[in-house]
DNA sequence: TATTCGCACTTTTTT
DNA sequence: AGTGCGAATA
């Protein structure tokens, strides 16, 4: 066993062992490496090929789900199975159970998506779903649904995700399969082990038999998968079920500065259950970690782009050199506007996968359909796609029937033509006539030896696909066309690579394998955007990790808003992610947050994520981007978040740094600038004319500002006292962003910091004299309407009114909502659009002319 | 039967 | 905000 930290090349010692195996005169045939995405696979065999200096294709190299696909193919009849059994992914299997909800009129009690992760929950575990659920509140319907699920699986000659390990680990213990799948490998060797599951756990066991080589390497601080099931607990039980092996830590980290490690384990260490491991690196010193912290999305984006064009043209870096890092694939959207605009070129990794947009999986249900008859699902799917005029009732007439029969919807479909379902008329009999001769014509291209390539070209034109889509003619329309020819260019691939002899089923167990993230790798100069799990085992340069804000990254569910004691776990898989993310890096590595995030159309002010406040101080730079100076040649904006962030940008204390509903003394002697009955900025401004005044108020000193600015280690609670003085750092930050200060920012230990002095990110003393480069905080007189209730309850607008457009952070009162705080605002005059969070229901989109100013 | 409109759901992470 | 589904309509 090897437990290795990041960056110490585990993978190396892996592809090393084997080699050294092959070397010994072990057979390439009998060693089985598992690893845990398919382009690792990929390029483990690679490395070995030219290491030993012939390609490896013996060998048995893939993941866990890839290499049980590859014995279910050996052994389908032994689980029942046809050889050109049908994989369903996620997508499949909502579906099915969706139908089976509706069939049992059970769509009041679950959700597909809630079923189904109940049944996946089970099954990682290898369990069996209705026991394991038997106490859940879903027992009922799981009860229910998991039988009528299983069967419809047999029925259609499928399997699911799970069922591709379970089958297989069912196989060990047939009479026949079970001792020739034991003694089938002499070595098995299994990568990223810290996030197997029981059941790969039991499969491992299998494999590995009587003999005992087995070799694991893992790190527990980067299990990132224990929502699917994955346990590095079997990094311990591996020490009880093979007491004799040997341990082996890897503590070098060949990969990253020493900053960026020494960043990265100031996190990790705050998790509790975790082998303590100490990574160190002889590569000294480093550019300090980057904070900055910007307004919103876009600023981030925008950031992250100008950093890109920055770290091009003063360093010489490439495009391909830089990776940016997500939480969530949401994300990606924003950054990608802000890539485009200024022509960087980027490569999204993951994300809605090809292999899932609709017309991609109505070719491959044609596809299935054609080589596997029993395929009812695809049937459903495509009978009617593109639309011939094959209608509801029709199909519900046929799916009756042959369930009666038990016979597959294709058959009953013949049934059908044939006039043995009287209810299906003479009209409807012809249509689906149609549609059997496409399907027989396609058995037939397929019988005639038709590459895959071919076939699928023959599918795309006999199904009519392609004459509909042209005939369209809409962008969307020629995009889907594309993505076909994509989808035929693969095949093509997988022709040559198989000589011609693949079969569709091949084709389609590869795609159906494919995770999203499997795409061609890095070459090519491109910037590479993708979710953090996505970037295990990935290594860049450059990596920016963006929305660093707790509830992001964190990640917190949605009802909660805060982490309770009971979340340790979740928040400690967070913590190891961020581990992931931040030893991605090799030369620098920046993290952005948000003050303003936008969630769908809502807005939310985000605070800093709490991992940043666990980044030793004297790796990090902090850069506070304040809200840049209103572009009047585009629109007047109001002040946009010029107040609020007083309120957003304190970082640690809850979502707003004093409640204006609150006039708790703690929350009041948290202000800065107390006024009169309850704060809020309109108190402090009552106009809306003047600077606020926390903004020139010289008593906080400079220094506290970042030297000390987030000391604490423990996030300050909403009673603590503490809040006063993470306030007042805000505030004097803020002070810092605004104009007179000079910005300070840290200097790590013994080396200066690049950040900021080159150009790369711009000078940062520049950089705030240019982005505040107006004289006063801003505020607007515009023209506009004011709004008032008259007398009979209907809002009246006085068109006359001149008067100060509501910024944000303004506390308005709504008719119906009540009072609320301005979030942000868009828009002006008659059109103006406020996000206002209301006391009563939330955070909620209204015109500006249906509120008051509180004034 | 096809089309259109409105509503609900989505966004944690993936083999 | 975008999608997909179901109900209502042509």
């Amino acid at each position: 066993m090897v437990l290795a930290g990041a960056g110490s090349g585990k993978t190396r010692v892996l592809v090393q062992r084997i080699a050294t195996l092959v070397g010994r005169g072990v057979h390439p045939s009998r060693i089985l490496a598992v690893t845990f995405t398919n382009k690792a696979a990929g390029e483990m065999r690679e490395r070995l090929s030219e290491m030993l200096g012939y390609h490896a294709s013996s060998m048995w190299i893939g993941t866990f789900h890839s290499t049980c696909a590859r014995l279910l193919r050996m052994f389908h009849e032994e689980v029942g199975l046809s050889s050109n059994y049908n994989i369903f992914d996620d997508d499949d299997q909502m579906r099915l159970i969706g139908a089976l909800i509706k069939e049992r009129n059970l769509k009041e009690e679950a959700t597909p998506r809630s079923v189904l992760s109940a049944i996946g929950a089970a099954k990682n575990k290898g369990e069996d779903p209705v026991e394991y659920n038997k106490l859940g509140y879903l027992s009922q319907i799981i009860s229910i649904i998991y039988p009528m699920y299983r069967d419809a699986l047999a029925r259609e000659d499928a399997v699911d995700f799970n069922d591709l390990l379970l089958k297989v680990r069912d196989l060990f213990a047939h009479k026949a399969v079970g001792p020739k799948l034991r003694q089938r490998f002499d070595h098995v060797l299994v990568d990223e082990f810290q996030d197997t599951n029981p059941v790969q756990y039991n499969l491992v066991q299998g494999f590995v038999g009587d003999t005992r080589n087995l070799t694991v390497v893992g790190d527990d601080d980067q299990s990132i998968y224990s929502w699917r099931g994955a346990e590095p607990r079997n990094l311990l039980d591996f020490k009880r079920d093979y007491p004799d092996s040997a341990e082996v830590k890897l503590e070098q980290n060949y990969r990253s500065t020493n900053v960026i490690l020494t960043a990265a384990n100031g996190v990790i260490q705050n998790n509790r259950d975790r082998h303590r491991k100490q990574l160190w690196t002889d590569r000294d010193g480093g550019d300090p970690v980057l904070w900055e912290e910007v307004r919103d999305e876009r600023a981030e984006g925008d950031f992250v782009a100008g950093a890109i064009e920055g770290l091009v043209s003063e360093e010489g870096r490439e495009w391909g050199d830089m990776a940016i890092l997500y939480r969530t694939h949401s994300q990606s959207r924003v950054l990608e506007e802000m890539l485009r605009s200024r022509g960087i070129m980027y490569k999204i990794v993951g994300g809605v996968s090809f292999f899932q947009r609709k017309e991609v999986k109505d070719i491959r249900a044609y596809m299935r359909l054609v080589s596997n008859a029993a395929a009812d699902m695809s049937f459903d799917r495509i009978v009617n796609v593109p639309a011939r005029g094959i209608g509801k009732t029709t199909v519900d007439h046929i799916r009756y029937y042959s369930r009666g029969k038990r016979i597959s919807y294709l058959a009953g479909a013949r049934d059908a033509v044939r006039g043995e379902i009287p209810e299906v008329r003479a009209a409807a009999r012809k249509k689906l006539q149609k549609f059997l001769e496409i399907i027989d014509g396609l058995a037939a291209v397929k019988k005639a030896g038709a590459s895959v390539a071919e076939f699928l070209i023959q599918v795309v034109e006999r199904s009519t696909y392609r004459e509909r889509l042209e005939k369209e003619g809409t962008p969307d329309a020629s995009e889907r066309l594309n993505n076909l020819a994509e989808l035929v260019s693969m095949a093509s691939d997988f022709d040559d690579e198989t000589d011609g002899e693949g079969s569709l089923a091949e084709f389609e167990e590869r795609i159906s394998l494919a995770s999203a993230a499997d795409g061609e790798d890095g070459k090519g100069s491109a910037v590479t955007m993708m979710t953090v799990h996505a970037a295990k085992g990935l290594e860049y340069p450059i990596v920016f990790v963006v929305g660093m804000e707790d509830g992001l990254f964190p990640s917190i569910r949605e009802n909660r808003d805060v982490f309770e004691p009971e979340d340790r776990k979740d928040l400690e898989e967070e913590r190891r992610l961020a581990y992931v993310a931040f030893t991605r890096a090799m030369d620098r590595l920046v993290l952005t947050s948000a003050r303003v995030r936008r969630k769908w159309a809502e807005v939310k002010i985000a605070k800093p994520s709490r991992f940043l406040q666990e980044i030793p101080e004297d790796c990090l730079a902090i850069r506070i981007v304040p809200d840049p100076a209103p572009d009047t040649s585009f629109r007047r904006r109001p002040a946009r978040g010029r107040s609020r962030s007083r309120y957003s940008n304190d970082g640690y204390s809850d979502t707003y740094a004093a409640d204006p509903y609150d006039s708790s003394p703690t929350s009041r002697s948290a202000r800065a600038a107390p006024s009169s009955s309850y704060e809020n900025p309109s108190d402090l401004d009552p106009d809306h004319t003047r600077i606020d005044p926390t903004y020139s108020d010289h008593s906080y000193p400079d220094h506290n500002y970042p030297d000390h600015s987030y000391p604490d280690h423990n996030y300050p609670d909403h009673n603590s006292p503490d809040r006063t003085s993470t306030h007042q750092r805000a505030q004097s930050s803020r002070r810092l962003g605004g104009r007179s200060a000079t910005p300070k920012r840290h200097k790590p230990s013994g080396r200066q910091a690049s950040f900021g002095q080159q150009s790369l990110f711009g000078d940062i003393d520049d950089e705030f004299d240019q982005r505040s480069g107006y004289e006063e905080f801003p505020t607007y007189t515009v023209e506009g309407e004011i709004a008032y209730e008259s007398g009979d309850g209907e809002y009246q607008f006085d068109q006359s009114a001149e008067f100060v457009e509501i910024c944000a952070g303004t506390t308005v009162r709504h008719k119906s909502f009540g009072l609320g705080r301005v979030l942000t605002s868009q828009g002006h005059g008659k059109n103006q659009k406020l996000a206002i969070d209301f006391s009563t229901v939330g955070v909620k989109t209204v015109m500006a002319r249906f509120v008051d100013p509180v004034f």
